[in-house]
DNA sequence: CGCGTGAGACTTACGTCTCACGCGGTGCGGTAAT
């Protein structure tokens, strides 16, 4: 098996002009006194050094390996309140509760909409008198001047991005806030950025670092590898094949497990199904009552039910050691998305099961969710508005109301105007237009940014697909997606079993001549990154074109096709 | 993009087909009605 990936890194002691002895001593006996771990990984000190000598820091670790330790810790010895951005309140609440209750240890407290005006009002003030070094805040608190300014008075010592994954795959349509969380850290005065997440494939890492304006960040990545669990993909052409095959294997195998399902009704089609031969199964999805899907989740957690068929709404900050398996009862819209989905189960190292029920035409409705970005109109609508404000640039708030559009929306839109240069926003919070760029041209051009997203989405969808469909080990493909390589045969899954020990799959000579990593310029699609090689053909992710497959056969000696630039 | 649903046509059975239409996932925050 291969270890760590071949990533960016690096000792500090190399070239630091601190004493690193000295702040990993510390940070050990931080650890120890503060929090009573007595002994830390080498990726999380490694990570927590970066953090206290002020450096933007990025770490790719699985959920369960002591993530939050990398911020808690320094945050202890830091000059100064830690924000920390976690995208659901639930999740918060867990973080805050799982700090040590002890005189010593640091105090934490959340900003969000379940607190009265009295108890916000006391949050801050314990920032502010440092009773409180923890400060947790959703992405939308941070879009609020208010919020902002209050903050920037408190002198943060340390901004860090929890589940930052969401910078990628909420970002542009659903929580478009996250994309301008780079504003929030310029105006609160450029404190050091930490993003933490367990699932992050190399161009989503470069957008996380990109997207959060993290300067030379230093990047810690453990290895996406997790052996002990099965994988395994079944194909139907019939619908109803597929509904009998899911019931039969949740029915089946060791418990508890948890069904993935594409939709909300179908997610009770299944519980009520499974309920019905003897099991304690619950559907959940965002459409319950929040008291309900706290009573499921938390009667998961305690080992009272036998399986939770769920939406994607489930799972974000579950810890649960014991899961057993991982159905999938439709092809998830992306391997970043499957991934951390099975990531959910056998994180106690014992055997644990992956299964993807797949048709093809799953991909239809995929496909439909990953266009959302706002359109023409909306987009021609916000540029106009800002142009409109020119001498006295209006905020978010502003534009919401002279365009009629929802929040989110304006939010959106402003982004995409952004990121295509023709608009952009100042230490105040006021958007202004770009001199040289008329509102037309402006909507314009991120009209094609947002066609850029959702083709980026849509391939991303192709990418689950492939992954369904490959005739190589699925180990390989799904590290070789995360940027890491792998020898195969895995010995657990279909595919390699199914080999068992005849010939070796067949790799095409030419495979070597561009290995993962490597920078590839295509003659038709521009520029891209090699992401996985899958025996007789390799997937690069362009820069414009998004992810594509390609025929080692159709490249062999076609230099001229695709040139190598760099190699990873 | 593909599925399920309901209306209506065609047919002469209380049935089957066709077609148009609407629907489909993630959460925050704040507002409105009890």
């Amino acid at each position: 098996m291969v270890g760590k990936t071949p990533s960016s890194r690096k000792r500090p002691s190399a070239r630091s002009p601190s004493h690193p002895e000295r702040s990993a001593a510390r940070l050990r006996r931080t650890a120890a006194e503060v929090f009573g771990w007595d002994s830390l990984l080498p990726e999380q000190l490694e990570a927590m050094e970066e953090v206290l000598a002020g450096r933007d820091t990025l770490v790719v670790m699985p959920t369960g390996s002591g993530k939050s330790a990398v911020y808690q810790v320094p945050g202890v010895l830091l000059n100064g309140p830690v924000v920390v951005v976690s995208p659901l309140l639930a999740l918060q609440r867990d973080q805050i509760a799982g700090l040590p209750d002890d005189a010593r240890a640091p105090g934490a407290v959340a900003v969000n909409s379940d607190l009265t005006a009295a108890q916000a009002e006391a949050a801050w003030e314990a920032v502010r008198h440092g009773d409180a070094r923890f400060l947790y805040l959703s992405p939308e608190q941070l879009a609020k001047d208010e919020v902002v300014e209050r903050l920037a008075a408190t002198g943060p010592a340390l901004f860090v991005v929890d589940e930052a994954q969401c910078v990628a795959s909420w970002g542009h349509d659903f929580r478009p806030d996250y994309l301008r969380l780079e504003q929030a850290v310029r105006r609160v005065g450029r404190p050091p950025v930490l993003a933490l997440t367990a699932t992050a494939a190399p161009p989503v890492r470069r957008e996380i670092t990109e997207r959060l304006g993290m300067d030379r960040p230093r990047t810690t990545v453990t290895s996406f590898d997790r052996p002990n669990i099965r994988l395994e993909v079944r194909r139907f052409r019939d619908e109803d094949d597929r509904h009998r095959a899911v019931v039969e294997r949740a029915a089946a195998e060791p418990k508890p497990g948890i069904v993935y399902a594409a939709t909300r009704k179908d997610t009770e089609r299944y519980a009520e199904e499974l309920a019905g031969l003897g099991l304690t199964a619950e559907a959940y999805h965002a459409g319950l009552r929040s008291a309900e899907r706290a009573r499921i989740h938390d009667a998961f957690l305690a080992g009272d039910a036998d399986v939770v068929v769920a939406t994607s709404a489930f799972g974000m900050g579950i810890d649960k050691e014991d899961v057993r398996f991982v159905l999938h009862a439709s092809l998830p819209g992306s391997p970043d998305a499957y991934y951390q989905e099975i990531g959910r189960c056998g994180r106690d190292g014992e055997p644990a099961l992956a299964v993807l029920h797949y048709r093809p035409e799953d991909t239809g409705m995929r496909t439909y969710f990953a266009a959302h970005a706002p359109g023409r109109g909306a987009l021609s609508e916000v540029a106009d508005a800002v142009h409109d404000h020119e001498s006295d640039p209006a905020g978010l708030d502003r534009l919401r109301r002279d365009t009629g559009l929802s929040r989110n929306r304006v939010t959106a839109a402003v982004n995409l105007l952004e990121e295509s240069g023709g608009v952009a926003t100042g230490e105040d919070g006021g958007i202004r237009p770009d001199p040289g760029t008329p509102p037309d041209a402006a909507a314009g051009r991120a009209e094609d940014a947002a066609e850029a997203h959702r083709r980026t989405d849509r391939t991303r969808v192709e990418m689950a697909r492939a992954y369904a469909e490959t005739t190589g080990c699925r180990r390989r493909f799904l590290l070789g997606y995360f940027g890491e390589e792998y020898e195969p045969p895995c010995g657990a899954c279909d595919v390699c079993e199914a080999q068992g020990d005849g010939p070796a799959p067949r790799v095409h000579p030419s495979a070597s001549a561009y290995p993962v990593g490597a920078q590839v310029r295509h003659a038709e699609w521009g520029e891209g990154t090699v992401l996985s090689e899958d025996g007789d053909r390799i997937t690069v992710l362009f820069d414009r074109a998004g992810y594509r497959t390609l025929s080692l056969e159709s490249l062999a000696g076609r230099d001229d096709l695709l040139t190598v630039l760099k190699r990873g």
